[in-house]
DNA sequence: CGCTCGAACTTGATGCGTCAACAACGTGCG
DNA sequence: CGCACGTTGTTGACGCATCAAGTTCGAGCG
């Protein structure tokens, strides 16, 4: 049996935690997962594969929308002018610029929003909702909310949402410094 | 604009949402999210989207393998025969039958698995990893140890580790108990 | 001017996941 | 005994995501 999810069988090997990660060796020596470490990785495992899944599965029941169709359409209802530029559009929801001209493209095709070129500014381009668009986003998102409710936010304790909260924005802030830079010592 | 991102701006508006629903019956009138209770949905939607897409790219160049891929060689390495049933090895992967079936195919075809039938025993199949897939696993295991401690776990206070083992455990017992019982009022 | 570079998308090929059949096998009832 | 049924897995079609080009524009600079 080999350690390859990250079980510790060894506590001392766990113990001795935050000092090196980046150390002027090159070789880090595989700190395992203490026992509580493990506990809250395979949690954590259960809210990264299930719950995307339980959404996207009622989503789509409920209104013939993927978990990700419905986002790009709710952040665009949100603006002022119901528009966006495609990259915007993305970052705000996490996407690649790639994932989402797919995405977009289709609800295009759909007629639940437009894109258009804006004149004498690269090749920038904006996506629009339409009213009907708009219509189907209004009548989503209180079975969305419904959602998110039952399946995350009524089943948890007001501490636990606040440490909700800090637990996304630092994995948000590991991630994206891991993609920056590479290396951290320049 | 509309309340779509489960957003409430307006407090008073929020607890009077716009219910033209038809009968009195408990129609439950759409309980927008607080300030509070966004922030966490938000934080936590940077969990269920980055993170495995942030591993999965990780282990892909590491190791020429999936997240998914690690997890069923990583749960066969650890087994006394490093052999499971399919079923069984589905239930530990927290996949479908289906969708294990395809993977395991895919798997067995690369050499890291095999496939045999138990005589005697129904339709029932065991996978069983190879020589050569236990090596891939040992091999990409230190990788993954790595990635989830930057991206997650080396990042969070004891008190927070403890609140996601909490919330992954409500997570996954509101989806269950979601699939299993389709109705509650009957 | 014109040429190259970079930014902002778009497109096409490929691969994985899902869903709905289908297949193979014991089991138990009539 | 035999046949219908439930379990257990497999397969194929289809949709969506990803990755690697390709395209279209403005800007800088020589």
């Amino acid at each position: 049996m080999a350690k390859t999810t990250a079980g510790a069988k060894d506590p001392s090997a766990a113990a001795n935690a935050s000092a090196a990660s980046r150390s002027a060796a090159p070789v880090t020596e595989t700190r395992w997962l203490s026992r509580d470490e493990l506990a809250a990785w395979l949690a954590n495992s259960a809210i990264m594969i299930s719950l995307p899944a339980a959404l996207d599965a009622r989503m789509q029941r409920e209104a013939h929308l993927t978990f990700f169709e419905y986002m790009v359409l709710s952040v665009l209802s949100e603006e002022p002018e119901r528009t966006l530029r495609m990259s915007d559009l993305a970052t705000r929801t996490s996407a690649s610029l790639s994932r989402l001209s797919h995405v977009v493209g289709r609800l295009e095709v759909r007629g639940l929003l437009e894109r258009a070129r804006i004149p004498g500014a690269g090749r920038r381009t904006v996506a629009k909702l339409t009213e009907a668009g708009y219509q189907v986003v209004v009548a989503a998102a209180p079975g969305h909310v419904a959602a998110v409710r039952e399946y995350l936010i009524d089943g948890l304790e007001p501490r636990d949402l606040a440490a909700l909260r800090r637990i996304g924005t630092a994995v948000n802030a590991a991630i994206n410094r891991g993609s920056s830079d590479m290396d951290d010592s320049t």
